[in-house]
DNA sequence: AGTGCGATTGACT
DNA sequence: GTCAATCGCACTA
């Protein structure tokens, strides 16, 4: 069962990848006018100080500024054009650094997910950065807000007990292509990536 | 003002 | 398994 109320900042590791780790089992919690819908985190990926692959090693634009935000606040930016991408702040203020938010279990508000998604399968809704972005109605207007306080966003907890966390190197990147930065719930349906990434 | 990308997805063999 | 669509934005000049 989910418990409703933000995550608290002063719980969030002050380490990139320690909150990549930390946030596996977690909630993301959208608000819609519909209903509230949710999912449970199942898959992240840490882009951490120095790291030729995050948006923010070059220092701060226009669209990356968030990223540079107190940890706890959402990043989220489009990929390829199409594909709506939520991260998650992870450092003091004017680190550039941040968490991928990768793939959820649906829980709450499934039918209002295959509404946004169109499709069916429910292994299928969250599977991926841009698939949960669709599925939850993410996109840039909540670029900017703080995750850890009650509105149309925000990080919840979970009462169940976390399983075994697997890594592997990220997806879909090119640069620092080979750090194992990429956490998982092992055994989960919902994560994303291959067989040989998941085992 | 022009150019060249991608932290992906869905369709297709 | 392969592959192209698609466009915001960073970068160069």
């Amino acid at each position: 069962m989910a418990i409703r109320r933000p995550l608290s900042r002063l719980e969030l590791p002050v380490d990139t990848v320690a909150l990549a780790r930390y946030l596996i089992g977690k909630l993301v919690v959208r608000e819609l006018p519909e209903g509230l819908v949710s999912g449970r985190i199942v898959e992240t990926e840490a882009y951490v100080v120095g790291d030729a692959a995050g948006h923010g090693y070059r220092g701060m634009t226009p669209r990356n500024r968030s990223l540079f935000l107190e940890r706890g606040h959402a990043y989220v930016y489009v990929a390829y054009g199409i594909s709506n991408m939520l991260n998650v702040s992870s450092d003091e203020p004017g680190v550039g650094t941040g968490v991928l938010i990768r793939a959820l279990e649906p829980l709450d508000g499934i039918p209002i997910m295959r509404l946004n998604r169109g499709v069916e399968p429910l292994r299928d809704l969250a599977r991926g950065p841009g698939r949960l972005c669709t599925a939850l109605r993410i996109d840039r207007s909540l670029d900017g807000l703080d995750l850890c306080q009650e509105g149309p966003l925000w990080l919840g907890r979970d009462d169940r007990d976390v399983g075994d966390i697997g890594e592997s190197i990220r997806i879909g990147i090119t640069k620092d292509a080979d750090r194992p930065l990429r956490f998982y719930l092992r055994g989960s349906p919902f994560v994303s990536g291959s067989r040989a990434l998941n085992r």
